[in-house]
DNA sequence: TTTGAATATGAATATTGTTCATATTTTCTC
DNA sequence: GAGAAAATATGAACAATATTCATATTCAAA
């Protein structure tokens, strides 16, 4: 469950047993807590008190609250880069990596609705962070696709925000309703790449 | 300039010349100071030394500083969807209304780039409000598409969404290279119309 | 076992959102 | 225009917050 601990810039990483305890405490509460009832209504006390340490030892491993906030999306970041990477591995062609992409990323929204909250929420936190965000997962989308032999138009780029776009708020209509699996699956294969391979208007 | 107060919880429409000119200033304050600061890093005294006023006056129009936030919002959701309507009044067809509509959210993403802080970042302060604000725009959008006989594919809410994303995302990357208005018609006509007419894949 | 480094602690501080009693201005009535 | 009532303005005061820091405890390596 411990997985291993980030390391950047308002992190410190723990030398001890203890510290790293401590520390996984804090972030699992920080996540829990967020989630519940959002960054701003939860107080480093809250944090500090579910978590079972005293307020000062929150500071030992993280400068300001911002930073507890910057780790957890950057653990999300790794969380959907990972899966979308996984799921997408077979894949031969971009029609295929679309639709298991697109699905995976639904999927993903719909089990932690929190990510919408800590990825879009940081563009009124620290804007650099979002921008940085987006522009990177962007160019390397936009790589792939100019990679891929099976894709109509050749301005990648916009392609690539076209289809973040989609599945962005495909994924926010099935946090909406709760869509079931099988639910996404149906609408992606019946709505979405029909939509992908032969457009939406006449 | 100065346009008719809005009227809803939370908000203290005022009786008098000098209340008017009061409140407005506040907004005007509010709304400069959020998009160069953020909410969070606004506080109230910061609002009302800027607009000239005690904090008590503050409290006098907005019940909370949450509010304000609020109102922008709903300013920022009618100056939008006044916009569309303008926009697409004279167009026929759905493809016409879609290019119109898209380049029309597009340019006012990057004239107003604070829209998405306020819209986006009230998942964070307000969910509901966010929610809501999507969930409406969703069922217009959909409900009008089900009126025109140019849309393939029959679940429209779905539609609705992927469209809603595309706009979105197009918006943020316009907003991040600060594109011009020709750019912005440019990539509308060469890469989004044809997506939406012929697919993107093959 | 000893020793220095790592960690834990919570009271103290500065800043915040909000309230309220008091003072001023506006509007209405005659 | 005078006077009264309603609307508005004010900023000191309050509770809650993020952050700091001096002190106490625990850890790990020799």
């Amino acid at each position: 469950m411990s997985k291993k601990l980030l390391e950047f810039k308002g992190i410190n990483i723990p030398k001890t047993k203890l510290g790293q305890t401590k520390m996984e405490k804090l972030l699992a509460s920080s996540e829990e807590l967020f989630a519940k009832n959002g960054f701003y209504a939860t107080s480093i006390s809250d944090i500090c008190k579910h978590a079972g340490t005293a307020v000062g030892t929150f500071y030992i491993y993280f400068e300001t609250k911002t930073d507890v906030y910057k780790y957890l999306m950057e653990t999300y970041k790794r969380e959907i880069k990972d899966r979308l990477a996984e799921n997408i591995k077979d894949c031969k062609t971009r029609y295929d990596k679309e639709r298991e992409g697109i699905k995976c990323f639904i999927k993903y929204a719909v089990s932690e609705p929190n990510v919408y909250n800590i990825i879009w929420g940081s563009l009124s936190i620290d804007r650099q962070l979002f921008v940085d965000y987006y522009t990177s997962f962007a160019s390397s989308y936009s790589r792939a696709l100019r990679e891929d032999d099976d894709v109509f138009l050749s301005d990648t780029d916009s392609i690539a925000y076209m289809l973040m776009g989609i599945s962005n708020f495909l994924g926010l209509k099935a946090m909406f309703t709760s869509m079931t699996d099988e639910q996404v699956d149906e609408m992606v294969d019946t709505t979405v790449m029909p939509a992908l391979k032969c457009g939406i208007l006449k």
